[in-house]
DNA sequence: AAATAATACATGTATATACATTAAATGTCA
DNA sequence: TGACATTTAATGTATATACATGTATTATTT
């Protein structure tokens, strides 16, 4: 359905702006749609996220700082969403011998279990967005362009 | 800066899976941006959204089941927002003398002018936004598309 | 070395979100 | 009509977000 008749707007001031607006609902169409699944294995998608960067780093440790840095929504934090995951037994926290500020995240056998499960679920998922290899690459050069 | 850079993530499987990671990523870049604009007027990204449903309806009245139905965020509680809305004399709410389980919600004059104060600082800054009418357009509807 | 600045992370907090439940009004149909 | 279902909105709640502040550690300057 078009954004027109989604959100019953009958039309847009400047195709610029009909872009933005869509792009906003298309990620809570998104996000709703992720949520069920993360939901079902007991995590939020920042968590998930997280578990993802971990998994991108294992085995080695990740500071806060660099996921952080990784993560799709900076204003998260990363400190609590850590707890989080200790809490269900997904990471690991260490103190970090090179500089006491700093701790060593991992993610454990648990966690790289449930986020192995997890991304072929939403792989899955994902067969139904109807999207070409060459259409998906045009919408991501687009984005890339919009944020300058 | 290419997605790939932004989150320092090397490739992705599928170019779908990268347009997908690309819109979440955006999302939030785009909605930190507006947030601060928001911010100086005091309302949230949602509540400025449901100030611009109710300046379309305007001077019609909204049922909170209308303001839902397009709302870009479908999750939120426009039953609440409407209720900080009121608090600082945005909207007006009076009972339905058609139907007494709804609620005819207004925009005040207050409200109209910031909603219109608002857009048009929105639409200054979304002139940094580097994209022509014409690309707007194929992100639009490959957006449309990507709903199904 | 002492003072100061910068960094990395944790914590406090007010507000927002997600989702379930409740309550009142209206609709449906035997 | 009366019983039951549906609709509409409000409320309860646990958790998450946004942003400021605090605290310990390391780096830099004088």
């Amino acid at each position: 359905m078009r954004i027109e008749e989604e959100i019953k707007q009958a039309k847009f001031k400047t195709n610029k702006e009909k872009a933005l607006v869509n792009l906003l609902y298309t990620y809570h169409w998104l996000k709703n749609a992720h949520n069920k699944q993360y939901k079902s294995y007991g995590i939020s998608s920042q968590q998930y996220n997280v578990l993802r960067i971990l998994r991108g780093q294992h085995p080695k440790p990740a500071s806060i700082k660099l996921i952080t840095e990784r993560m799709l929504d900076k204003s998260s934090n990363a400190s609590r969403l850590v707890d989080k995951l200790l809490l269900k037994g997904l990471v690991e926290r260490h103190n970090c011998p090179d500089d006491r500020r700093q701790v060593d995240v991992l993610i454990s056998k648990k966690g790289l279990e449930l986020v192995e499960k997890s991304i072929e679920e939403n792989n899955k998922s994902m067969e139904v967005i109807n999207l070409s290899e060459e259409e998906s690459d045009v919408i991501s050069n687009l984005l890339d362009k919009m944020r300058g």
